[in-house]
DNA sequence: TTCCATGCAAAGCTTTTGCATTACT
DNA sequence: AGTAATGCAAAAGCTTTGCATGGAA
């Protein structure tokens, strides 16, 4: 539990970082540090519930400090930018599945991945 | 392009499979052929857009025929299994995200992570 | 002949695991 | 002492790449 809060509030400060940010982030104030802490640190605190995970566009994993106000992800498959909204509906429509199909929403995990302002723009 | 049909049809009578699925699926009918294979024609597959790829919450890359009717995925966190919905709320939010922050959601890439009716059921 | 597809093996990259060491309680 | 965390190195899993071969145009 050494590094445990450390690398929590190293990815609070970062927002949606892969393990290799987290650890490239606290490498020079820890250069002994091993990206293998950082790895499993990580793991425990999902299992825990104070991080969640999620899966980019580009194939690479996530993680964001979990946040009590769930919200939902926009993702631009362009740039790999990530906007965070929350959207009355997800609330609604998880209520309804629930009762209709039995289905639990977990309104956290809610990613629509397309193009953001800037890169349709650019056409990029 | 002497797999890349059989891939293509392969695939679409798989539904939701990841590149080893395929390659499995094929593997008895086509003994010599190799992965190397599969994931080199799944790659242009995918650049050409006959085939659609996401990622699974269990960490694979999933890959689905293109259909012409954008669907969304319901995924279960805990089983895996995917379920293809189509909301129309998906439409109307899409041209609401386009006019006003110009985000444009590829309606085919919504994924909602949650549980599903057996596993809640279960409680696994 | 020229271009594209393939198989094999090797390389790359990300993540996990084994083991000895060190830090907490 | 006993449990948990760490570093290092190796292993494991997945995907890509280099290269020589074989098929298609």
């Amino acid at each position: 539990m050494l590094y445990r809060t450390t690398i929590l509030s190293t990815l609070g400060g970062l927002r949606h970082a892969r393990v290799e940010d987290v650890f490239h982030a606290l490498k020079s104030a820890h250069p002994g540090m091993s990206i293998t802490t950082v790895y499993r640190n990580m793991k425990t605190l999902e299992d825990q519930g104070d991080i969640v995970g999620f899966l980019h566009p580009d194939g690479s994993v996530r993680y964001e400090v979990h946040a009590d106000e769930a919200h939902q992800h926009l993702i631009c498959e362009s740039c790999g930018s990530i906007l965070e909204v929350k959207f009355r509906f997800v609330e609604e429509l998880s209520q309804s599945l629930r009762e209709r199909a039995q289905f639990t929403i977990h309104s956290g995990k809610v990613n629509m991945v397309g193009r953001c302002a800037g890169c349709e723009r650019a056409g990029g």
